[in-house]
DNA sequence: CTGAAAGCGCTTACAG
DNA sequence: CTGAAAGCGCTTACAG
């Protein structure tokens, strides 16, 4: 019961070697006849090839690493499947890594082993680091900053904010919160900002830097809870709260109905992701969908087409965010 | 720029590529002085090894799969993150195989290449099946069905199910609805029903088979949801709704909510698994701990071992469960 | 269309 | 404590 070799099989189908290779990678050398043979053989020995022997006379491991900073956030868990599956479907295959740490995520990008490539949810990285210690493999990255070390996807947020914030302007809610992430008494920025930004622009309004509270960790719901505890505490009013995320929604508007604040009535509350876990929320949860099927296939071909060879300039792929009205909003 | 292999460590440290390796591996055989050049080398060229020839020369992979049948649930989200942080804790690495199907379950234990065993989190793979054709490396089963071809992590389903009965039953709860999942009409069985009936048992209550309602997948939040729908529809009382898991809970908390059911005066819900997202509902959702850290750290514990040689008979791991109370009951 | 040989980067008995 | 050689299972030029 010791494993079936190519050796194996290539005794067994009276043929070399190299020709069962061939058939076995559906390369062209072999007669339809000897084809045959080899399938057969194959079958009836039950050959299933051994990656490190393939691995270490073509230079390619046929394998890619998903960086994500952590998984039980419903953003990354989802994400983290779509790509494991689009990456299966390219007959590849996948190895996670949880990067909780920078070191680590530095680490995965920079001195990559057993991979082809990278696709790298970037969280603590920055262009500076990579600058001393380049990444070792082709890599792109999903979302976040914009790098000049990777090929990249960028998410609809500006469009989905702008598309959030004129939802919650055409309903006649003027007095809009951000529930962001970020330092506190930092000013916001990035595309979501402008999003939102733009949106009151259109209707005429200024951003009231007052109604601005911050959670330590955009990616926990328990820092929504922390931003909405503070931005109530201040007893400032807001009927609207543009959170940035589905994660934040969700902690700040466990805040809202604890405190007996009616959603949407008093207040209506938006994320962004468009999570299954918002959709069951009640009331469910109005958000955007940065349409993730589209971001995790652009990214798998940018980054096959590098394994390939391609070898050009950066590339940026927009993708869009599709306004998930629902009942919070 | 090409990469650094094992002999230019060797040249540079002044040695035969076999120190090095003995270096690199940590093994006796090499004299401190030697170390140290050999250690210099290494940093000053950068090297990091190649697992593919590791791999093909020791014939171990250093690579675990962890196969679970989806991520986008809280449960298998955190439970992937907990054996992924685990299992770089032992100095292996992961693949991480969503098996959304039977076919490629199947295929991952009975078929696994480039790994040295398998962690599964079985969702439709049978004895039946297995008997077939056995796993092809070593396996461990966490959580489920006890099988014959797996040293096993048991999950403190019965007491679980039993203590958080238990507190319904405590608060004086009589007319205990099970939101299960299950073929409609079937008998619920299992060690949560099981836990469920003890508790009932020591209460002197018997179990009334017209207050359980079934979904069809017990892993997704709609599940609960059109569970507890045709349970209302049948106008049957309940005061309380002990479900099989936080995702039911989740979905037919939700209906409770929109349908003016109070939560938990009128009617106590209960889940299991303690995810983060069931700590955020509104009311929080009681639950009951799995203990999901001593079950990944005796899975992965049970996999070495077996990986390392071990031969012996199945074994068989039981795991507690906490009670988690919260709002919801 | 097919074969024989070399070689990918490592580890592992075997010597010394 | 250390070295030289063989070999893990494949693919890849090179021949024919």
């Amino acid at each position: 019961m010791t494993p079936v070799t190519l050796a194996d099989v290539a005794r067994e189908a009276g043929c070399s070697a190299k020709t069962v290779s061939n058939v076995v990678l559906g390369r062209p050398g072999a007669s339809a006849e000897t084809r045959v043979r080899v399938l057969d053989a194959v079958s009836r020995l039950g050959y299933i090839g051994d990656p490190a022997g393939r691995q270490l006379a073509s230079g390619r491991t046929g394998r890619v690493a998903i960086v994500v900073p952590r998984l039980y956030q419903p953003y990354f868990a989802e994400t983290a499947e779509r790509l494991v599956l689009e990456i299966e479907g390219r007959g590849m295959t996948s190895t996670l890594v949880v990067a909780h740490d920078l070191e680590t995520e530095l680490r995965a990008v920079t001195a990559a082993r057993d991979v082809d490539g990278v696709i790298l949810c970037p969280h603590a990285v920055t262009d500076e680091m990579l600058d001393v210690t380049p990444p070792n493999r082709p890599t792109v990255q999903l979302g976040a900053y914009a790098s000049r070390h990777f090929d990249r996807v960028v998410m609809g947020e500006y469009e989905g904010f702008r598309r959030l914030a004129g939802h919650l302007l055409a309903q006649g809610r003027r007095r809009i919160a951000l529930i962001w992430s970020g330092e506190e008494g930092s000013e916001p920025r990035g595309p979501r900002f402008d999003g939102y930004r733009d949106a009151l622009a259109d209707a005429g309004i200024r951003h009231d830097p007052e109604l601005v509270a911050f959670g330590s960790d955009w990616d926990r719901r328990a820092s929504g809870f922390e931003a909405m505890t503070a931005l109530l505490a201040t007893g400032r009013r807001f009927d609207a709260a543009l959170c940035v995320n589905d994660a934040m929604a969700i902690g700040a508007m466990r805040v809202l109905r604890t405190r007996g604040v009616r959603v949407p009535d008093d207040v209506a509350v938006t994320g962004f992701d468009d999570t299954v876990e918002g959709a069951f929320l009640v009331p469910a949860l109005t958000s955007a969908s940065p349409r993730g099927d589209e971001m995790v296939a652009a990214a798998v071909r940018m980054l096959v087409e590098r394994i390939e060879g391609y070898d050009g300039p950066l590339r940026e792929v927009q993708t869009g965010a599709d306004l998930v009205v629902r009942a919070s909003a």
